[in-house]
DNA sequence: CTTGACTCCGTACAATGGTACGGAGTGTAA
DNA sequence: TTACACTCCGTACCATTGTACGGAGTCAAG
């Protein structure tokens, strides 16, 4: 098959070329060699995966250092298996927690969806409004 | 009550005093009147609500012209009722969306956790490895 | 063997989301 | 009534996350 080069793979990837080279600066992707024969690089599929999933974890709210904290937990026999665990046990927790958070958003925004077609007595309902009292927002300590 | 001053509105949003200032700027929340009789502003709660509620959704991944999407989403009858409702369902599509994406990387996670301890026959398995139907693994054919 | 699209690399510029600073005014507790 | 913390406002600066540009090299088609 023909090299996958960085166009080819920005294309596959979804992203601009100059993105695929700023996450290479960055150190969240290789950079694969220069072919000794010459020509361009050849991105490989695992490459392509990495950018995908930084891509994916941003939308989410990961900062690409973050991101990159994610990527580099493996459970690889090398490493010390207590302290890989508890970091990924410690993002587990925080991915639970949006998790949590989005589903109140989205049965605030369920709610507002119903409210709207059998309205007139509600009169002015607003996300924050249908989210009141329900959770979301801690209660303020008076100061 | 003291006027809730701006101070007081930061500390109790979780916020520093030029985040307040910096949304006000953005018209993300209004800014309260200074007072005619001279002094400082008054933060209402209300005020304090949107901004614990802009922080937790960037944490979510929307940005804050996003955000202000959906703090602008009304269930007014003065509104045009199917287009609020139309905008409220793409976004409850969106979070939606993240929700599922939220679970695949935390079943991920618990599989790299699982994977920790016990594993040998494994060797070195990361979280993209244990997401994409463990496809790095196998997928050698880019050439 | 030329043309056009693309790579490569370095540097510069830009949008988003704040943060910091400085000088003048204000509130309040000692 | 004075010290001190805080507000107010404008402007400047900053980190993160890209985007754009320019010149030289490379590849593939016609």
């Amino acid at each position: 098959m023909r090299t996958t080069t960085i166009g080819k793979a920005a294309r596959q990837a979804g992203v601009g070329v100059e993105t695929i080279r700023f996450y290479e600066r960055k150190g969240l992707i290789a950079q694969p060699p220069k072919p000794v024969a010459g020509g361009f690089r050849d991105y490989p599929a695992a490459t392509l995966a990495r950018v995908r999933f930084i891509r994916e974890a941003q939308e989410l709210g990961f900062s690409l250092g973050e991101i990159a904290e994610l990527l580099s937990l493996r459970a690889d026999p090398k490493a010390d298996c207590g302290a890989v665990q508890r970091r990924a046990e410690a993002k587990r927790a925080e991915v639970g927690k949006k998790i949590e958070r989005l589903e109140e958003i989205g049965a605030a925004l369920d709610r507002l969806i119903r409210a709207c077609p059998g309205q007139g007595a509600l009169g002015g309902c607003s996300i924050l409004e249908t989210m009141e009292g329900n959770g979301v927002m801690r209660k303020r300590t008076a100061s």
